[in-house]
DNA sequence: ACACTTAGTGTATTAAAAACACATAAAGTG
DNA sequence: CACTTTATGTGTTTTTAATACACTAAGTGT
């Protein structure tokens, strides 16, 4: 298992920061450190990136060791490389940010014996390494990309209705939509579905619902078409 | 100078695509390999994070040693992690993309009996490594991030004509601009000083001079003020 | 003085963003 | 079952920003 090289290298790990939406707000799942350094302490899940496995693949295995997650949307973020940011060695991080719909998917608490949690993106505990840092240059980026880019419905069930979706635009933009603005928008982009089905089980009128039309987006997308809210 | 590990990992570099403005044409700045693997191809110049340095000031490092570059626009573009990116071993790289304007910086051709030289962009010969791909992801980089952060301004002398401005957006977004509009936008953001001084030696009327103020810029950042093109 | 080249300037049209309010549907309550 | 509660769904006007477009001015070279 050791290894020897002719020059000293940084180790390298992937970081992953992984957002969900739980009904008006953001959440970030954290898992508690059992181990030092930083024992006890909160950190965004990752791991070291193994000889052999592309970054990317790195990403995906530890999302998937971690949390049980498959299947979502994980995006490189940044990568963050100062040689001080772990205390035990040069460890440099390339940081990545997933988005899934918090209602989804089933989190496995806890994989090897350390807890996992979802915290309101906007109230976390103290964070080990540079993880505030990281989670930070994360939302930075969601709140940019989600401008031109659909991938919002990542957040959400297949099903929604408008309302939902706008409320996810307002939380990630941190910023109220006028309603029949946003829908005169959106609808007019062509990607929805409108769905001959309603909301189930609310104490008022029901929403229509609809779902994200990816493969009509991806067509429009070859044809200069831009998704820009 | 040789170092043992308890678990293998891969090994670390950072590459640099150095763009320059010519005239009427996008350059990248290329550098002859000397060694194996691709001896005789031409490359993104770059090299090994030394453990203790930030990636970051290792992508300094490497632009200067290879360029003689100082105190240029420099930022993280993305990390290449695939493991047959390199035929040695897994290397992992961190690309940054560095703006700097032709004219006014000469490069030191030769810094370790390797020649490097100025291409057009979308004119390269076959490049070693992935880095066909890093120049291309630079590219796009620069496309979309042009337009909403004053980074052009990187590319041109100190002092500016509204044409050459306008002649690099239309370079870099590869489309016509229409020339009053532009003035109209530019201008009205307030951002550029009009000198008392116009351009000298030409065989027609002389352009005045502009240029970035970025202090201002700056300051109208913090109040929310957003460049946009 | 004339030809050539690029600089510099304003307005009208079109398209997109923003602002804004009420009737409707369904469930819950007494 | 009338009534309250709550969120849905829908158009028009106003304002702002983007686009399209053509001629005169200034300077150099012959």
């Amino acid at each position: 298992m050791a290894a020897k090289y002719k020059y000293p290298r940084p180790a390298l790990t992937v970081d992953c920061v992984i957002l969900g939406l739980d009904e008006d707000e953001l959440k970030v799942l954290l898992i508690e450190r059992g181990i030092e350094p930083y024992e006890g302490k909160w950190a965004i899940p990752g791991g070291f990136v193994v000889p052999g496995e592309s970054v990317d693949a790195a990403a995906r295995r530890e999302l998937l060791e971690e949390t049980g997650l498959k299947n979502v949307f994980l995006e490189q973020l940044y990568t963050f490389g100062d040689p001080d940011r772990d205390p035990r060695e040069h460890v440099v991080s390339v940081a990545y940010y997933a988005l899934t719909n918090l209602a989804g998917h089933e989190i496995k608490a806890d994989t090897d014996a350390r807890s996992a949690a979802w915290f309101a993106v906007h109230d976390v505990p103290e964070l080990a390494f540079d993880h505030a840092k990281i989670l930070e240059v994360a939302l930075l980026r969601l709140q940019g990309k989600v401008r031109y880019q659909p991938i919002g419905f990542e957040l959400l069930p297949r099903k929604f209705t408008l309302t939902q979706l706008q409320k996810l635009y307002e939380i990630i933009l941190e910023k109220p939509i006028d309603k029949r603005n946003f829908r005169k928008k959106i609808l007019s982009m062509d990607v929805l579905i409108e769905l001959d089905e309603i909301q189930q089980g609310v104490a008022h009128r029901a929403a229509r619902l609809y779902s994200f039309n990816e493969k009509e987006y991806r067509q429009k997308e070859k044809k200069g078409f831009s998704f820009e809210l």
